[in-house]
DNA sequence: AATAATTATCGTATAAATACGATAATTAAG
DNA sequence: CTTAATTATCGTATTTATACGATAATTATT
């Protein structure tokens, strides 16, 4: 009965839980540091430093991209990927955001 | 076969990621935003704003106190979480800290 | 055109997340 | 001590995430 209820919140919310699960698992984080780290975009490089499969880094790059983070281009037969700055500069800033909004009270608290 | 690699990586980018996850679902970003603006860290009221059931809500706020982010006492037959602010702040900086990382050789993307 | 190299996708297995109802546990009130 | 109220936990069902190998798809090279 796991009929997601996601719907159910400001989309706010959705869309800043939706960046969060895209940095919920340490590789994809650590292929944005590769991205960044590397001004090159390199693509299948990736693989050789994780300790992933191909298949598994594949599908980590897919949901990165899916989620707005990073961008891909096809270069002969290899994929060059690199971070989209524009979009991360927005998550940052609603991050922040966040952060600054649960900070105001911070004084009142009870525990 | 999905024995998770989450191990293999680093400890800060574990750390990052199992903040993330915290923040993974607009439900616990949800509670979070309400124990922050409200200054008597309610317990069960939380189950009248979501549209979740209580065992549901039950268990986002046992996940958020395991990641740290919350603190829970008993105050009788009801119960009291509020934000850890400390571990909060910790987070906060970690975050930025990430992004600023990931913004340093910003100038150089390819894409 | 054939081959080699690179990457994406498919199929699949397992683990984790999400949700609910039901029930247990705890405590205030009577 | 009982009862009512509140919350946590258990059991369970379903969806999603994670991982891999195998294979398909794409393109440069020969």
């Amino acid at each position: 009965m796991a009929t997601h209820k996601t719907k159910e919140f400001s989309a706010r919310e959705q869309d800043l839980a939706a960046f969060a699960k895209a940095l919920s698992h340490p590789a994809r984080i650590a292929i944005l540091k590769i991205l960044a780290a590397e001004n090159k975009c390199i693509c299948g490089e990736i693989v050789n430093v994780l300790p992933l499969a191909q298949s598994t880094v594949s599908q980590h790059l897919k949901e990165l991209k899916s989620a707005g983070l990073i961008d891909g281009t096809v270069d002969g037969p290899k994929s060059c990927y690199c971070i989209n700055w524009k979009a991360f500069e927005q998550f940052n800033t609603a991050f922040n955001s966040l952060f600054s909004t649960l900070k105001i009270k911070n004084e009142a608290s009870c525990c």
